[in-house]
RNA sequence: GUGAGCGUAGCUCAGCCGGCAGAGCACCAGGUUGUGGCCCUGGGGGUCGCGGGUUCGAACCCCGUCGCUCACCCCA
């Protein structure tokens, strides 16, 4: 028996119809605040990644699908969606109208991750960037529309996280002061910071260790060392969030874990989650497409995990489109006008089901109600001379003959809907 | 990469001290010649993850292995 790949899953009817519900309400938010969609490829070059998402992360180092084509060509299967957008804006030249670019896309991403609780090889994600503006408005939108969409799709736990992060001038300044003092508490740490200070110093600020805490609390924090440009940014940001009576929370400790971001971070968490208790992510990313050899173009954007949200929803019923018409024919002599019945139904934009076995009576009633099939069509051989079919209410149990015309039993249907 | 837990019917799981592989749900048939839900009776279904070891005898004990899950790490 062949099985599926570690970290991959097979979505079943049943459950998804809670990713078609989450892409449909993500397509109508889309609209309403005037993104395009964008599809990408699956696979870029290696570099694409290694170059923008930053080659010492986790993610370059160990988490990526890389492999040599028959072209000897190294490239990889997405990690994230951003730098590929942004490659097919300034391939595709979409920076020369005026204004801001608003994109947004979904689709499978590719980690090798050890999966858990809210972790896969294979997620999905949808996001969206905005290119174009260096506005701190264009942050507080964003953040404002995630807010709405949470609510449209009864996500109604959650919190918002913002941080900031500096920018190339403020960054290599404030990491210096961080490893010092780093440097000056490391024998009272622990050994994950211990490890952390000479890899990602950022992270230390993230421990969890309960005696570390009182001399990380002394660590210089990013929002107190940002220049005077990424302060005015953060400051404008947090003013149109407190206009929208956006609730949220400033964490200095909010790190993200790829390269390309600065100025504004932020992630929107849930405790539904298991271990894994980010919704969304997202950032601001203003080097980003010169970084891939791009011009200067300003960018804000975010991802969110549809498996996670597919976690943090709500239990209700998601499944639309329902079956209305169960064809219950008596026997293998009707089964022929049974299939031209149905057909004849599902032109008429009536969703029809025909069991393909022949089966009693009781068993196709049960079938009928087992699927929660409204109304069923019954006939044999006595119906069929008089030119009659048996139409039973599955809900209420009556049932009554109807001229077997096609616009008798539309009418029959219709006045019961 | 590290750690822990779990692999028995389609699903959820029981199986004691090693002694004939089970239950509920689901499915099928009958009770009712052509009428669902409730009820009753019956039926089909199993490589007990895989390989080895101990034993008269292993789903059960031991070793190995594969898989899944959760957690660390990191992230969406």
């Amino acid at each position: 028996m062949i099985h599926r790949i570690k970290g991959t899953q097979d979505l079943l009817p049943g459950q998804i119809e809670k990713w078609q519900f989450l892409e449909q309400k993500a397509r109508d938010l889309f609209a309403r605040y005037g993104y395009s969609e964008i599809r990408t490829p699956i696979f870029e070059e290696t570099e694409l990644f290694s170059r923008s998402i930053g080659t010492e992360t986790d993610i370059v180092q160990k988490e990526m699908y890389t492999f040599i084509d028959k072209g000897e060509k190294s490239l990889t299967l997405r990690p994230e969606g951003t730098a590929p957008v942004v490659r097919a804006c300034i391939e595709n030249n979409l920076f020369a109208g005026s204004g801001a670019t608003k994109l947004f896309y979904m689709g499978p991403m590719f980690r090798y991750e050890r999966p858990q609780k809210g972790r896969f090889r294979q997620f999905y994600q949808i996001g969206a960037e905005v290119l174009g503006s260096d506005s701190p408005d264009v942050d507080a939108e964003v953040i404002e529309m995630l807010v709405q969409f949470l609510q449209e799709v009864e996500i109604l736990s959650y919190q918002v996280q913002i941080n900031s992060i500096g920018c190339h001038q403020c960054r290599p300044q404030y990491l210096a002061a961080l490893r010092e003092k780093i440097a000056g508490i490391l024998p009272r740490l622990c050994g994950d910071c211990n490890r952390r200070a000479a890899t990602n110093p950022l992270r230390v600020l993230d421990c969890k260790v309960e005696e570390d805490q009182p001399y990380i609390n002394t660590l210089p924090s990013t929002v107190d060392s940002l220049c005077e440009v990424c302060r005015d940014h953060f400051l404008a940001v947090r003013k149109a969030l407190e206009k929208q009576e956006i609730r949220y929370q400033i964490n200095s400790r909010l790190v993200r874990g790829l390269d390309y971001y600065e100025k504004t971070t932020f992630e929107i968490t849930s405790d539904h989650l298991g271990a894994q208790n980010a919704l969304v992510g997202g950032g601001r990313y203003d080097g980003l497409s010169q970084c891939i050899g791009g011009p200067e173009v300003c960018g804000f954007g975010f991802a969110l995990g549809q498996e996670r949200f597919v976690l943090a929803l709500p239990e209700k019923d998601y499944s639309g489109g329902r079956l209305q018409i169960y064809l219950a024919p008596l026997g293998p002599e009707c089964s022929e006008y049974a299939v031209a019945l149905a057909a004849r139904l599902r032109r008429q934009g009536v969703p029809t089901f025909l069991e393909f076995e022949s089966r009693s009576l009781k068993a196709q009633l049960r079938q009928a109600d087992r699927l929660g099939i409204p109304f069923a069509l019954i006939f044999g051989l006595d119906e069929l001379q008089r030119k009659e079919i048996q139409c039973r209410n599955m809900r209420t149990g009556s049932q009554t003959a109807i001229s077997s015309d096609i616009e008798s039993l539309l009418g029959w249907i219709r006045t019961r809907e």
